[in-house]
DNA sequence: GCGAAGTGGAGGTCGTTCCTCCGTTTACGT
DNA sequence: ACGTAAACGGAGGAACGACCTCCACTTCGC
């Protein structure tokens, strides 16, 4: 698309560029939901300028995230190569949950279906067997209790994810607390209840993720 | 108010229960934020007649909900009678779940100022006591980790209601997976991290549920 | 059977979001 | 330095959804 188009005049250009760090620091600070008037308020620009350089919203979105998304598979690749599986894991957990504290709207592209750019897609479902390997390892260590799967981890996620929500402008860190909290339980160890339920199926996961809808406005 | 006001007409207080039926389902299963046009049109009654009986949503939500608060209570004061402490703190946080399972408008209720009838609010006001005394007797039995205390509860549950949200309608039960792996976290042990971050003091927990926004349409 | 009480739903008001139209301004090649 | 294509901004139209009222009609109950 941008291979050999006339190259844009200076003030589109500079102006393209306040439009996505304004819609980057939104994102940030609110989430995915926020409307295309404000970031355009924001950038300092018309409404029309922010159309007319990004067709739609996703566009927007698109542009912004693949960096964000790609900071994730790294995030999981350097778990992964951690030299103590369990350190691995929770430096996954910690760190993934860290990125969506500092960014509300990768919360959302993680984990809703509703703004579902392909390659967003995609790249979710790269990290997935490295999740998958990250668990096996840590099980293999003995570290991680056996009855926890990898389609757990989302779930603990998506908790912390709410702590964040709920109390992040009070407290920035306390999600901390929790996911230490559940760290303790997931945990291999003595005094482990058995865990009712299975987790969720690839499947319902996806049908989950579909229905989801992140928060107001 | 209704104390010797002249009574309704047959066919007005029919539809009076009729409309408190709908609503009560649908608060149930799709929390408070449904529309006084859907009650009615669930009630099989027109709009007008909603409104004429109750002023408001609130005054609708009111009506249906001091009920729901008290079984809350109730619940509270059971599990404090029970024999075992641990068992009446996880008693209580499992009933508490299950009741927001079975009725998303009571998780609204609990953790959101933003509908907030003045009577909810005092009844909010007269669990926390109860939640207390539960978590001194756990702590006193040495069942319960000494660096949680009661302000950590509603977090709990929160991040189990956002499990339901997410999950409710794939597997409605799947939240008893994630409380009992917050419950072998919670459990008095070795093997138990310190926790980081101090819990939300009250203020920042009203304020926390001030700022909340029960999830989307 | 009559009057008061009650009814329903069409539709007005308001707020929100998305997006376009178009008169004006700006960049930049010549 | 000037003409033209490119870009600009923001007013405002279209679509929506929620809330609530108005009023011509129906029903209840004495």
């Amino acid at each position: 698309m941008s291979t050999s188009e006339r190259p844009l005049r200076r003030d589109a250009s500079r102006n393209r560029e306040r439009v996505l760090q304004a819609a980057r620091e939104l994102f940030a600070e609110r989430g995915l939901e926020v409307t295309m008037d404000e970031i355009a308020r924001h950038a300092g620009v018309g409404v029309a300028t922010a159309y007319r350089r990004f067709g739609h919203r996703d566009e927007l979105i698109g542009a912004l995230f693949e960096a964000r998304m790609h900071d994730y598979v790294a995030l999981a690749e350097e778990s992964l190569a951690a030299d103590d599986p369990w350190e691995g894991l929770v430096g996954f957990l910690g760190g993934g949950v860290a990125m969506q504290a500092a960014d509300r709207g990768l919360k959302d592209l993680l984990m809703s279906h509703s703004h579902s750019l392909e390659r967003v897609i995609r790249v979710r479902e790269g990290v997935l067997p490295l999740i998958e390997q990250l668990v096996a390892r840590a099980h293999a260590a003995g570290a991680l209790r056996p009855d926890v799967g990898a389609r757990d981890l989302p779930m603990v996620s998506l908790m912390l994810g709410q702590v964040i929500d709920f109390s992040g402008d009070q407290a920035p860190e306390l999600w901390r607390r929790y996911l230490a909290l559940l760290l303790d339980g997931l945990r291999a160890g003595d005094g482990r209840t058995p865990l009712p339920e299975a987790p969720l199926t690839t499947a319902q996961l996806d049908a989950a993720m579909s229905a989801w809808r992140p928060r107001r406005r």
